[in-house]
DNA sequence: ATGAAGTGATTAGGGGCCATACTAAATGTC
DNA sequence: GACATTTAGTATGGCCCCTAATCACTTCAT
């Protein structure tokens, strides 16, 4: 897949094909967005995988360090930003690996303590500057004021989102 | 999760707590590309589940549609950039539902032809008002000239990709 | 204090994506 | 023509993510 597809023409066409009034240029920014975060998504993962982490795993442990090495899965998933069953099984594959452990709570019954292991200390402090070399090296070709002119166009965008999910009126269905 | 994490301030302590010297501004790109096409994802297939569709099986059918109605797996793969085996479970799951028929090929015993349903252009047909204009909508924060730096901004970013999954030097294993 | 409601974590089941390994057919080589 | 190599498609098994259902514990109301 080229890395510049689909084309503004493209989207023009497959609009054109229902006749509707839409302009081709925002179609093409939210299907690049999209073509963007698949691609790169993929890209994180291969990554990853040279430290034996996935980039579900790797955040995991991260949002751990800045917990100072502990955290209730609920925290971790509202960190995360994705489900507790997700965060359940992100902390088997760590656990199994000797990244982490499960503590229960000494407070809540309910809860558990998700520990991060010296063995998970280390591994994070081996890959943290080839990790963030190559994010760094992947940036790269933008200055610091395209950056800014990124971050800011990058959240706008961001929240837009909701457009995409937000239930419409009743009678349009 | 909140929409603008992280924030420079967290992504600066990460980096500072080995010691390296990396920009966090550069980090902070790659980190919120990586979180918004996370999110987009996810929204994108609640978006696409009102058609009874995800966004790989709409890509397919739309795909289906730009070569008017015909095209192999392997077609459909190089061009949507997926595995063979992907557009295997794709094709499948459209299978299932009659937007989608599987042929095989006249010329070459190996190939198959997938073809596009009266039911499958039907479904893409009454799906596009709504999901073009809410692509519309999500990127109508940002104006035209907006949209054409952020085109070329991403643009190279997604280039910048393969620092990511690149060979470094032999001796660096 | 006891029953109801809420919350933390897990399990089960699904979809999407991948890599790997296999089958069958086509093509190239001698 | 016979054999090896390449190519098309698929089955398998893995990971990540989700939702829904379940279980255990806590908290709240009466």
């Amino acid at each position: 897949m080229p890395e510049d597809t689909p084309t503004l023409d493209q989207a023009a066409y497959q609009i054109r094909r229902y006749g509707l009034d839409v302009d081709p240029q925002a179609v093409l920014v939210a299907v690049r967005l999209m073509a963007a975060g698949a691609r790169l998504g993929q890209a994180v993962e291969v990554h990853f995988s040279r430290f034996g982490l996935s980039a579900g795993r790797y955040r995991l442990l991260a949002a751990l360090e800045d917990a100072d090495g502990e955290m209730s899965p609920s925290g971790l998933a509202d960190v995360l930003g994705v489900s507790r069953a997700t965060v359940t099984g992100l902390i088997g594959g760590l656990e199994r690996e000797g990244l982490v452990l499960r503590r229960p709570s000494a407070e809540d019954g309910r809860s558990a303590v998700v520990v991060l292991t010296a063995r998970g200390a280390r591994r994070m402090r081996e890959l943290a500057p080839e990790h963030f070399g190559r994010l760094q090296e992947m940036v790269g070709a933008l200055d610091p004021e395209e950056r800014t002119v990124f971050l800011n166009l990058l959240g706008r965008l961001v929240r837009g989102i909701p457009a995409l999910t937000r239930e419409r009126s009743a009678r349009e269905e």
